[in-house]
RNA sequence: GGGGGAUUAGCUCAGUUGGCUAGAGCGUUUGACUGGCAGUCAAGAGGUCACCGGUUCGAUUCCGGUAUUCUCCA
């Protein structure tokens, strides 16, 4: 069976159980400080199990992309070196929201694995959890029962909590799990070793593939269990495993899935799979790592040097190296095997094909800027090899300065370090990588007390702000967070005008009025779809009615911004192309940044152009036509711009600056017409990846300002061309005249030293053919050397010494010639630092050439006299 | 968010006790050779050594700050 038909088969199943088909979510997480990729089939709907949000279908299914970078049982360092863990894979689901339980969700997945899937019931085993006496919890007798319906009851294990008890985090809601395990071992395996021995033992061929989770309790902050008045079903099936389980094959890399990839990437590298295991790894890993960063550019996350951005990056890289080390590739590769991807999944995930430019160059250029810094490594590498011919370990210091300051894996630095029979000490290295690690904990520290609640089961926060800037309302509950010695509270309000920090737009700031008290909300923020107010004060009265005031000005300022956004984007699409698409957008009070995709810099043509067609619009006096509620597919039709990357709920909310010309799905705040945009101006435009551009722009006052400030500028340097027309071509006269006397002043003083030096010649005193020129005279330190240099090239055994006197301090140089200097006689260093204490100074320099410097002028006639006997007694 | 590094010619980079007249390769201009292209040779142009301040007689070099950028950690 293909997986695409697996796929298939798995969705139009619970689509005969009355489910709802839905899309997974794109795997970058927006709302979530504690997740940064989506990691598990529920995540998009966490909003839901936690009560902030509806329940839109009570019946589910979808195949979602997960990606796992670290958990229990997945290292990134370990992908590829077994065959049955992945960074991206995908999880087939279905879930209950307060419908089905326990019952049918065994039922089903019985009926799909041995009835659609035709699986060997004798080869299933079913886990069940066993109870935990510290939560006062029994054995799972509902779920048991259940099973033995289906199955004989040897295949049903009890398991621990560890194993068979589902939790979403610290706190929230959780159950007991039972896990569908399969044992795919020949059948002289099976008699050796009964399967059930082996359930949950880490043996890669017995290997649960479906969990399914109940959903009944509550945790508490203290720990306690509370039993929750909805229960939820939640399941998740490796559909990777699934395809190698159902193609009959023994490593996920072996079925349909990975195989065209590592084909393609054999093919490439010349090499056959198969055959050597450190190349087969090698093609494991590319494979695996191609998908995780594909779809995760694909959804909007660029690789980066910080936070998610930075996960992409060390996956991407991690390929790279392997690629490098074990396939010989030395040039960019990865890339090329994104249209294999493309083809196999474009009808799934539509996103990768959308987007496969953008992939492509994104990824190639990531690989190249890594292919350098390798290369630099390398030459840093061969560097401390040469100045420490004799050491048999490398210093872990200097390994951890190469892998920390200059991003060279330490397992690469082993490699170079083994081909020529070196150790590295690993030892000292961990302990910088510790050091470090501790440092970024520290300044990272922050400690978030329990919620305070002062409405318990409250509903979502309604949010007011889109009509409203004040409103009254209630605390729900608050809680202390201390970071860097900065305490502050977390609110909870029943109703908020305040909006928090999404699509791009800054949170709110404002106060909050309560018993008298005046809380000063610094910014808002989303957990989970929950408002959360962060205020520098705590209340003394939290139980009283407060009155929430949002900062108008400043929301005012983040309109106009946002507004100006949508102009600008598709003014972008008109001027540059439909290519162009949103690949981040940061709005707040002061100005506004736009990323999007684009192959070129924008020519400054096209710059005042987009900046012209905004203006226009902004004239214009668009109002601004909101609509909430819209079915997505209908916002679709009326044109709207939707974002990858995104997640969209069914009902989205349009934005419309004239139906013809900007129509986008979007949850910020707007102008109530374009005309209070007033003016708007680009500032810069530049990159910030390959494909992606960024612009930032002012509107309204601060665009003004901007103007302004230029124009002033403007008419100065025009006032200092006193009546110049056109300050353009006087700056320029202004800098050709400059540039042509410099050049002439540079002759005269070329000419001048010459006519000097032939002068001093003259006075030269000799002794046999020794020629020395010891003088005083009048000249700029910085032409001294000039002249120093031509008189020390006008005969073979010659010493020079001149004095000077400039702004009461002295100055001596020493020059010999080049056949005198090799002779060993003098030094011009030497000499310089017998006579500078004479002018109460000091100085050095090369062999041949050396210059002090000193405050005693007084002391020049000393200093040269004792030159001179230097030399004459030397000579 | 925290640590470390980098910023020198159009590009890639050298430049260690602070004083060498700031260099190399590629590119570029001009000339010569060649039937043309490619090429070879010769000559030349091109630098506020990122910016601001400090130490020093003197800073591309040492110290501090700013900007940009790379990199590791969170």
């Amino acid at each position: 069976m293909k997986s695409s038909e697996i796929r298939r088969s798995f969705l139009e199943f619970f689509k005969s159980k009355n489910h709802q088909i839905v899309q997974g979510s794109p795997i970058v997480v927006k709302d979530d400080p504690t997740l940064m990729f989506i990691n598990a089939g529920m995540n998009q709907f966490k909003d839901v199990f936690l009560g902030n949000a509806p329940v839109k279908f009570p019946r589910v299914a979808d195949t979602q992309k997960c990606l796992r970078v670290s958990g229990k049982h997945n290292d990134l360092e370990e992908v590829g070196h077994d065959t049955y863990h992945h960074t991206l894979f995908e999880m087939l689901g279905n879930w209950s929201f307060g419908d089905y339980f326990k019952e049918e969700a065994i039922a089903w997945a019985w009926e799909l694995l041995t009835e659609v899937f035709k699986i060997d019931k004798k080869n299933l085993y079913v886990t069940v959890f066993s109870g935990d006496e510290q939560d006062g919890l029994s054995m799972d007798a509902e779920a048991k029962e259940s099973w033995k319906k289906y199955i004989r009851e040897d295949h049903i294990l009890l398991g621990s909590k560890k194993d068979n008890f589902w939790e979403m985090g610290e706190t929230g809601p959780c159950g007991p799990c039972s896990e569908i395990h399969i044992d795919l071992r020949s059948e002289e395996e099976k008699t050796k070793i009964p399967g059930h021995e082996l359930v949950n033992r880490d043996h890669p061929l017995v290997i649960e593939i479906w969990n399914l989770v109940f959903i009944e309790f509550n945790r508490q902050a203290n720990g306690k269990l509370s039993v929750l008045p909805q229960k939820h079903i939640d399941t998740g099936m490796g559909f990777e495993r699934l395809a190698m389980v159902l193609q009959g094959v023994k490593s996920n890399y072996d079925t349909d899935v990975f195989k065209p990839l590592i084909n393609f990437i054999a093919k490439m590298a010349g090499v056959t799979y198969g055959q050597d295991e450190k190349k087969d790894i090698a093609m494991r890993v590319i494979s695996d790592h191609l998908r995780a960063v594909a779809f995760a550019i694909a959804d909007g996350q660029l690789p980066s040097n910080t936070g998610a951005g930075y996960v992409i990056r060390r996956i991407l890289r991690r390929a790279v190296r392997y690629g490098f080390t074990f396939l010989d590739f030395q040039e960019p590769f990865i890339y090329k095997i994104l249209p294999v991807l493309v083809e196999q999944l474009k009808d799934v995930f539509p996103e990768i094909e959308s987007q496969q430019n953008l992939v492509e160059m994104v990824i190639k250029e990531e690989e190249s800027t890594f292919l350098r810094t390798l290369s630099q490594g390398v030459k840093r590498f061969d560097q401390y090899i040469n100045m420490n011919p004799d050491s048999k370990v490398i210093d872990g210091d200097f390994a951890f300065e190469l892998f920390d300051t200059f991003g060279f894996p330490i397992d690469l630095t082993r490699l170079m370090a083994r081909e020529i029979g070196l150790d590295v000490n690993m030892e000292d290295f961990q302990k910088g990588l510790e050091a470090q690690k501790s440092r970024s904990r520290k300044a990272a520290e922050k400690t978030t007390d329990d919620w305070i609640e002062l409405i318990p089961n409250a509903p979502a926060t309604k949010f007011l702000g889109y009509n409203r800037l004040e409103c009254e309302a209630q605390i729900v509950k608050y809680r202390q967070v201390t970071q860097k010695k900065n305490t502050m509270y977390e609110v909870v309000l029943d109703r908020t005008p305040f909006y928090a920090e999404s699509g791009g737009q800054v949170g709110d700031s404002g106060v909050l009025e309560i018993a008298g008290q005046v809380l000063h909300v610094v910014d808002t923020r989303k957990e989970n779809n929950l408002p959360i107010h962060i205020v520098a004060e705590e209340p003394k009265n939290p139980t009283a009615t407060l009155l929430a005031k949002v900062d108008m000005e400043k929301r005012r300022l983040t309109a106009n911004n946002h507004s100006a956004t949508h102009l600008m984007h598709a003014a972008l699409r008109q001027v540059l192309g439909t290519h162009v698409e949103q690949k981040g957008s940061m709005v707040d009070s002061e100005r506004l940044r736009f990323d999007f995709s684009h192959f070129a810099k924008m020519t400054d043509e096209e710059i005042r152009e987009v900046e012209k067609k905004v203006n226009a619009k902004i004239r214009e006096n668009i109002s601004c036509q909101i609509k909430e509620n819209v079915p997505i597919e209908e916002a679709k039709k009326m044109g709207a711009m939707a974002l990858f990357g995104e997640k969209y709920g069914e009902q989205v909310r349009v934005i419309t600056f004239d139906p013809g010309y900007s129509v986008e799905l979007c949850g910020g705040t707007h102008v109530p017409a374009t005309g209070q945009i007033g003016f708007f101006k680009v500032i810069s435009e530049s990159g910030i990846a390959a494909g992606v551009r960024r612009i930032e722009a002012y509107t309204a006052d601060a665009a003004e300002t901007y103007i302004f400030e230029h124009l002033d500028l403007m008419t100065e340097i025009q006032g200092q061309f006193k009546g110049a027309v056109n300050p353009l071509t006087a700056v320029k006269n202004l800098i050709q005249d400059n540039s042509s006397l410099s050049k002439e002043i540079e002759q005269f003083q070329k000419e001048k030293t010459h006519q000097l030096a032939g002068e001093l010649m003259k006075t030269a005193k000799k002794i046999g053919d020794f020629t020395y020129v010891v003088r005083k005279i009048a000249i700029d330190p910085n032409q001294a050397k000039n002249l120093v240099h031509q008189l020390r090239a006008m005969e073979d055994h010659m010493i020079v010494v001149l004095a000077m006197e400039e702004d009461g301090k002295a100055n001596l140089v020493v020059g010999l010639s080049d056949e005198l200097t090799s002779t060993g006689k003098f030094n011009a260093g030497n000499i310089i630092r017998k006579i500078s204490p004479f002018i109460k100074g000091g100085g050095g320099g090369q062999p041949h050439f050396a210059m002090a410097g000193g405050k005693d002028p007084s002391g020049i006639n000393e200093a040269l006299k004792a030159a001179e006997s230097e030399i004459v007694s030397g000579s």
